[in-house]
DNA sequence: TTGACATATGAGTTGTCATTCATATATAAT
DNA sequence: ATTATATATGAATGACAACTCATATGTCAA
């Protein structure tokens, strides 16, 4: 296997990564329509707003999620549709295997 | 959130965990082109016997490959194409993106 | 400027999971 | 039957990652 495919095969396995963690798969299935400030995101989700704040610095840091502060909140949406469709391609696959 | 939303979210996670790891992305990868018996995998990712047996238990566990025994050998490829094309969406994005 | 609110973050804990090591099972060859 | 080879598997280990708890930072209102 050469060396740029080893590399290929690694940032898939990241890639993949951020859609296998139920708490970020919920929030990208959220920002999926629109956008969400952080308290909102862990209502929705029923989840402390440190695990939350946790997950968006990942999202962050992995250019998933963008910000937009506005006052005390900061509202988070997802960059672009790469995300959105790779999470959609895998959620109706499962819809469709039922 | 409805029930059967949560599920398939749920199960959704438990597709993309298939991908996530480096040992297991690599053998769908090879396994895409054709059939290995373990040793061969073992021998084309550098990896030990049993680290792939144990991977390959897992995939077999999860309906993702199917076997065939021949011999002493026990030959192993992908089940389906569904495993394929979201692996291959998966590694084509991220070719994309370089 | 003080207090309240929204978010971020560091440290520590816990659970999960991929690997190794040792060994079991199964098949073939002599 | 015995030995060698291919694969599978249980237990133990180690690494990583998600959460909690406590606290810091930043912003607004009074």
């Amino acid at each position: 296997m050469s060396e740029e495919k080893i590399k290929t095969i690694a940032d898939t396995v990241k890639l993949f990564k951020i859609y296998s963690d139920y708490t970020r798969l919920r929030i990208i299935d959220l920002l999926v329509n629109k956008e969400y400030c952080v308290q909102d995101i862990a209502d929705n989700l029923e989840t402390s707003q440190s695990a939350i704040s946790h997950q968006l610095k990942l999202l962050r840091d992995l250019n998933v999620v963008k910000t937009r502060k506005q006052g005390k909140q900061v509202f988070y949406c997802l960059r672009d549709n790469h995300i959105k469709e790779i999470f959609l391609i895998g959620y109706s696959h499962v819809t469709k295997c039922k």
